[in-house]
DNA sequence: GTCTATATAATGATAGAC
DNA sequence: GTCTATCATTATATAGAC
């Protein structure tokens, strides 16, 4: 489960089991666990439904160890865009081909909606990478510290997270494909703004949360 | 369709399609509708299956029509939320009993994500209420304006489905029902933070990406 | 209106040849 | 490793009695 090289668009020249969970991986990322048969899984990868059972044993065994390689994909990844020491080529060249991580947003998306066997481990990982985002943010001064670190941590990895789990809606209201530089476009000067100065102009709600906060101290049933 | 009290809990008393509906609506909302069979909804509101689809045809139309009630569900309470002549009373009420409030919640999250024939008119119309609420706070000085609203109605929208659509891991991250005063009040704090401050400190993003945009103005291809 | 009994199709999974 | 053929189960939906 190791062997093939992975990224590779061509649906071609890999092993059958390769072709099997890449197919797999693309109608459970598109149309959701349920709605995908092992079947038209089969059609997809070029085999027959058996073979399909014959590598990984169940559907559902097949889910996990979609779930596993996607996991794994996307810290590599990860771990690219990190350790961008000489890969600026590599880089600009995802930028230009953004359609690439289709699969992978798409399959991230069911996995942390469809809640399988690794979705909290996906979405705590996230969170987790968040709060120490902000962390270093507060550190160096770039941002706002926060009374409450770990739940507004929390608050911004759903914020970031509803363009994936709702970009059907997303994708209709906007007319292009999420990944485009259109709405990309469209998404980030909003976000900027919103991340930048806020939504309201004076502090009175914050204001009058804290002092409610702050009256009912010790008790924990406001 | 339209004989029943509505929002009675006790699935009692009600004519055996509006438990039938009830039953629907509460398990779809739970565990989506692909998970969801016509035996099990017969089941959970006392009939045979043949009943099930005697009184609305399919599966599929029972779903239709499960879309439009809590559709109209919602409409009902908000127009009572913004009737609140005398109503106060009822308000205070709902917020003693939030519970009440699940299956509403857990259906539309639904609607919105597994894209049935209504999810986008709900979530059309959710946009439309946040851009009128936004410009409504721009227009009294509440609120800063923005260079994209309709981006921005659209983007707010989508920050809070999140806890919504993701409520299943919110909930497990914040250990306790969504609902529950203390995971809203966990809740509250940092999204009043983030509305009212922003996150970053600086300016210098969004002044970059202003200027971005400026220096692209007529052609449509960055 | 509501049921029992059943038709028909699709599902996940197995057996065994090659 | 891969297939064809098939099983057992479940799904939605129907027929017809009461």
């Amino acid at each position: 489960m190791r062997s093939a090289p992975s990224s590779a668009p061509q649906p071609d020249d890999l092993t059958a089991a390769a072709r099997i969970r890449d197919a797999a991986v693309r109608l459970f990322g598109t149309r959701g666990y349920e709605r995908t048969s092992v079947r038209e899984i089969a059609a997809e990868a070029g085999v027959s439904p058996a073979l399909v059972i014959h590598h990984f044993g169940s559907k559902d065994a097949l889910r996990e160890a979609c779930d596993t390689w996607m996991l794994q994909q996307l810290f590599e990844k990860r771990a690219a865009v990190r350790d961008t020491t000489d890969a600026g080529a590599r880089i600009s060249g995802w930028l230009a081909h953004p359609e690439q991580f289709r699969p992978l947003i798409d399959y991230l998306a069911v996995m942390l909606t469809d809640d399988g066997p690794h979705g909290r481990t996906l979405f705590d990982a996230l969170v987790a990478e968040t709060r120490a985002m902000l962390d270093a943010g507060v550190a160096d001064g770039t941002m706002h510290p926060s009374d409450e670190p770990e739940a507004r941590a929390l608050l911004v990895t759903l914020h970031g997270l509803s363009t994936l789990v709702l970009r059907g809606q997303l994708e209709r209201a906007l007319g292009g494909d999420i990944l485009s530089s259109s709405v990309l476009a469209r998404l980030t000067l909003p976000s900027l703004e919103l991340y930048t100065n806020g939504l309201y102009a004076t502090s009175d709600m914050l204001d009058a949360a804290r002092a409610a906060i702050a009256a009912a101290t010790p008790e924990g049933t406001p």
